[in-house]
DNA sequence: AACAGGTTCAACCGCTCATGA
DNA sequence: TTCATGAGCGGTTGAACCTGT
């Protein structure tokens, strides 16, 4: 009596979507909203994995997607987040609007992993590399370490140094977040997953207009 | 022009978390 | 309190595309 599979694998289709099955996805999801994603293959009429619809709505087929390059602010703005958070990108997609979590995942891999090795920095750690010794740190995010170090003015228990220009611990990622919390319009998405992600992200704030120093 | 190797992106898999009975 | 189920997340994979030889 196992967990039952998440779909039939059997009558499943894999691999690509097709323009037939995004259109199916996208109709259904307009007249019935999201949610529900184990059952609304069959109610689509979709021979998917609902795992595999959800993903292709929030990493594709999504309104209020911005595709198209990252521009510096945003480079900037997943260094200074990855740096606090580690792998959460999907926190991090919360604080991007109209960026995915898998779209951010993919491009911390492919650019910025670069970026800062060209810089001398373990993306890992946010350490310089030079330093093997660094690199072992205790922590592997040597900014939650700090913030770790901050908890005695913890905004859960105090909230009394989280100005903006407080320099507790000293580092410029004393932040505060001023991206819109909220989908964009009515009509889009009522993103389950930035609101997780926004809930989860409570602890770090992070402000996006402190980024450029 | 053809091939090989590298890069990128979309999708899948398995695990964990949240929630309700 | 425990268990079952659904949803979400992060890591990994594989195919398509690009670039250099």
């Amino acid at each position: 009596m196992g967990r039952s599979p998440c779909c039939e694998k059997a009558h499943t289709n894999k691999g690509a979507w097709t323009k037939e099955e995004d259109q199916r996805l996208v109709a259904y999801i307009k007249a019935h909203g999201e949610g529900s994603w184990r059952s609304l293959p069959k109610a689509a009429g979709l021979q998917r994995c609902g795992k595999s619809c959800r993903l292709r709505w929030i990493n594709y087929l999504r309104p209020d997607l911005k595709r198209g390059n990252f521009t510096e602010e945003e480079d900037d703005l997943i260094i200074k987040l990855h740096g606090l958070l580690g792998n959460k990108w999907s926190v991090i997609a919360g604080r991007l609007p109209g960026r995915t979590d898998n779209e951010i995942k993919n491009y911390w891999n492919k650019h910025i992993k670069r970026k800062l090795l060209a810089r001398g920095i373990d993306p890992k750690t946010h350490h310089p590399l030079s330093g093997a010794a660094a690199a072992a740190a205790p922590s592997s995010h040597p900014l939650q370490d700090q913030l770790a170090a901050r908890s005695s003015c913890s905004p859960e228990t105090s909230g009394a140094c989280h100005s903006s220009d407080d320099d507790c611990g000293g580092i410029d990622l004393n932040l505060s977040i001023s991206l819109p919390r909220e989908p964009p319009s009515p009509s889009s998405l009522p993103t389950t997953q930035e609101a997780e992600a926004t809930s989860r992200a409570t602890v770090v704030d992070v402000d996006a207009s402190s980024e450029k120093n």
